[in-house]
DNA sequence: ACAAAATGTAATATATACTTGACAAAATGT
DNA sequence: ACATTTTGTCAAGTATATATTACATTTTGT
């Protein structure tokens, strides 16, 4: 399923998907396919995108329900 | 590094890794590698395993400093 | 309307998460 | 002391996260 609170985090930090790849250091299609689900990123990396957008792991990534 | 966050929250619960690994579904050597820090599991694992433990992916997966 | 930037989405390739099977060492129970 | 469970670890295989290149569509700015 799409993780529209990453995206949204994105977009109030106003930052494109290419620049949040640069970021955290992955490429733009990788930034793409978390966001509209199409795969399961490490840990690791969720633990990047989340210190770039000032937000925990519970914020962006824990599932509702 | 190793995660003992984790090997204290499995130990809370009296689960061996294999009884943990068993309710997650993966097999027994993976719990022991990332206990171990070895590698970097993914976000969907991290959160099977915060649910099988009552914990959440900060409590179990948010680095320290 | 036009140009530029941002996004969606393929195909092929590589790195690594995870499996299975196996064995040794350490811990636990009796 | 012994048996059983738990943990550590290795090697070889499979599945998938991520990279790269490329192109089409949508959005944004002027």
């Amino acid at each position: 399923m799409k993780n529209l609170k990453l995206k949204s985090a994105r977009a109030a930090k106003d930052l494109s998907q290419q620049a949040l790849a640069a970021a955290v250091g992955v490429s733009r299609q990788t930034i793409n396919a978390i966001e509209k689900g199409d795969y399961n990123p490490t840990i690791r990396l969720c633990i990047e995108i989340c210190k770039a957008l000032d937000k925990t792991l519970d914020e962006l990534f824990w599932e509702d329900g």
